[in-house]
DNA sequence: AAATAAAATTAGGTTTGACTAATTTTATTT
DNA sequence: AAATAAAATTAGTCAAACCTAATTTTATTT
């Protein structure tokens, strides 16, 4: 029964063990180079703390096979992704911060740690199960629902969906998606696929047509 | 209308800026070794930063009258000071901690800024007067109520008073007076004071006969 | 396979904010 | 006033986490 102290991490340890879990749930192989990219840091910097963590043990590095989280590198990231769509929850529903303006503030709020403030949050929260974004919220035993997974891009032509959750979180995203009133739970049916370039005639909540482009279409996720 | 962006603090920066209000409160003059020992710092290191702080304007020192925050340093660090409170009172009322356990966490949520959070925490409290532990919580605009100043030891014999607020707020200190039943709002009477070392005989709730330090009446604050 | 491009790594440098040790200044005793 | 003690300061060092530039390794083209 020995955790480790997440508390004795460091800024930059905690968002290198962010970062990484957040590119293992995409792509296949994570290599310094997408590191440094999703960081904005010099991979030169990235390999440094590759062998940081490496020698914590907190993640394992193969040329091969890339950078890996171990078990305890997993626990200690899933935690802090815990805590940050938590305050992501409290950011919104409590102190009416809209979805837009949320994320950097819980990436600031996510590093904070105490034994039991993430569960008491939860508990104060009413133990929500998705973040703003969709995300699901990792349990304090660090269990989670499935995340959601296919796009709108995705679907066919004709049919009907409800947005679960949106893959990119910026400000620029998010406000182009107030304009157009789509949130979590708008009903979106999808016109038409414009073949030439993925474009996506869509209806939104059975009202206006609007055009929209294929990464936006890769972005939203639907259920 | 140019207030300076906090964020732009390190926290170093808005450490030692926190601290040398606190010392303002209190003494006389602030001297780099009052600094030191209240940040746990070498003086060397605090000579280093009042260089840093004064070139910013935060602070004026001088070797006769020791450091002084600069209006833009008042400014700032009532700021983190409002943060700090309104994050004790938040812990304590909504996620149930104890008032031994929150200065800690708040030293950390402090510094996390953002142009309108500490205004939404307020607003979302319901404008708190004072914190926890009985300090004044300044407003957006810096305004504050007094801060309770007379001491428990200082009153005479005989009479009575409520705790308003504590001095000390190790949770040491806390957990004593939680053992011995005393709360902001306590109402205490000083039934005798022991000539020999000062020692005060007390009555908590008209209730028990305790004695207690001079070191412990000079760290309750009575209205 | 050789040439080229991309990725990874090494070597060395910078900044922040600490430190220790030595020195200078100021204050307090005798 | 001289001696001593305390405080302040300077000088130089260190670790963390970044950087650039150069080199090596790996992958991709031709």
């Amino acid at each position: 029964m020995y955790n480790r102290i997440v508390d004795m991490y460091t800024l930059s340890e905690e968002n290198y063990l962010k970062t990484i879990y957040r590119l293992a749930q995409a792509d296949g192989k994570i290599t310094p180079t997408a590191i440094a990219e999703s960081l904005g840091n010099n991979p030169a910097s990235v390999v440094d703390m590759i062998r940081k963590l490496s020698e914590k043990q907190l993640i394992e590095y193969d040329k091969k096979k890339g950078v890996k989280l171990t078990a305890q590198g997993l626990k200690d990231a899933v935690l802090i992704v815990r805590r940050h769509r938590l305050w992501e929850v409290f950011l919104l529903e409590k102190l009416g911060y809209h979805w837009d303006e949320i994320h950097d503030i819980a990436e600031e709020l996510e590093h904070i740690n105490n034994d039991t403030l993430a569960d008491r949050l939860d508990k104060f929260l009413g133990f929500p199960e998705y973040d703003p974004h969709g995300d699901p919220i990792p349990k304090a035993n660090g269990k989670m629902a499935k995340p959601y997974s296919v796009t709108l891009a995705a679907m066919k032509a004709g049919s009907t969906c409800e947005v679960a959750a949106v893959r990119d979180t910026s400000s620029a995203f998010l406000q182009y998606l107030a304009k157009l009133n789509i949130g979590i739970g708008t009903k979106i049916q999808l016109i038409e696929k414009i073949s030439f370039d993925n474009s996506l005639v869509i209806s939104i909540n059975g009202k206006e047509h609007t055009t929209v482009s294929q990464k936006f279409g890769d972005n939203i996720l639907i259920e």
